[in-house]
DNA sequence: AGCACA
């Protein structure tokens, strides 16, 4: 173990609720920090696990800011106290090692005003970022949550910016996020079913007239599916679906969840993690 | 709620 005060990021480490706000009390209101230096493939997942074991913490959001491949995100917790002692335990600590990527954390400008929104997971996604022609079927839709008001802190967007080049303001506060609520963590609460992430699903309440070739043009939208098999077992066909990625898995059965093909008779598909991989062919 | 194939 090293005693720095810049050591690499333990998981484990935790620092006791400590520390009033450095310099006074004009910003003791703010129970958000901004964090900045993030690579541009960090995921929530990775952002969440950084602060979820600090004490107070609340929620966090990850977020495409749409410039460039700029990630920042926004971490809440339940008072000031526990957000300033989290900003001193993780602020200048290498984020990856590998390139050298270094947490950048500050009071955020603003609260985040999200409430966690009970049955969501805690942390959430935002992407402002153009999508790209080759997969332009992402979690689109806002399936009836609608949130008007979610991005008091984009403001914070220049202060923390070390990378490309340009101004990283401007595209400021003037939009509708469109947010899209990840589900999945390991560990305690699994998800979907009590089954753990896997690449293969389980999909269920298919009506019986379904047809592998039906459901299969639906899933050969996405990225990564594999193979698709359906069995009928006692007249009910359900069906595994395999992908390359437990990710690619996980999109697909948040952007399948519940939709309804056109052979059922019920329900929409009912979908979860297939409880093993589906065996290599 | 219903989870196979090796």
């Amino acid at each position: 173990m090293s005693h720095g005060h810049h050591q690499p990021y333990d998981p484990y480490y935790q620092l006791p609720p400590a520390a009033a706000a450095p310099g006074g009390e004009w910003n003791s209101g703010i129970n958000t920090l901004f964090v900045s230096g993030l690579p541009d493939d960090v995921k929530a997942r990775e952002i969440h696990n950084i602060f979820r074991r600090r004490p107070g913490f609340d929620s966090c959001q990850l977020k495409y800011t749409g410039r460039g491949n700029q990630v920042v995100a926004f971490a809440t917790f339940f008072n000031h106290q526990s957000a300033i002692a989290a900003l001193h335990s993780l602020n200048g600590v290498k984020f990856d090692p590998q390139s050298g990527s270094t947490l950048h954390i500050e009071l955020a400008r603003s609260n985040s005003r999200r409430k966690r929104k009970p049955g969501s997971g805690a942390y959430v996604v935002i992407d402002k970022r153009t999508k790209k022609p080759s997969d332009a079927h992402e979690t689109s839709s806002d399936d009836g949550e609608s949130d008007p008001e979610e991005d008091p802190e984009m403001n914070n967007v220049d202060t923390a910016y070390q990378g490309d080049s340009e101004n990283a303001k401007s595209e400021a506060a003037s939009d509708p996020d469109n947010a899209a609520v990840a589900v999945s963590e390991i560990g305690e609460r699994t998800a979907e079913g009590g089954v753990r992430p896997c690449s293969t699903l389980f999909i269920a309440n298919l009506g019986p007239n379904c047809t592998e070739d039906e459901l299969k043009q639906v899933l050969s939208q996405y990225p990564g599916f594999h193979v698709l098999k359906i069995r009928a077992k006692g007249g009910m066909p359900v069906a595994f679906a395999d992908f390359e990625e437990i990710e690619q898995a996980t999109k697909v059965m948040e952007n399948l969840q519940d939709t309804t093909l056109p052979s059922s008779d019920r329900g929409g598909m009912h979908i979860e993690y297939a409880r093993s991989k589906m065996r290599k062919p």
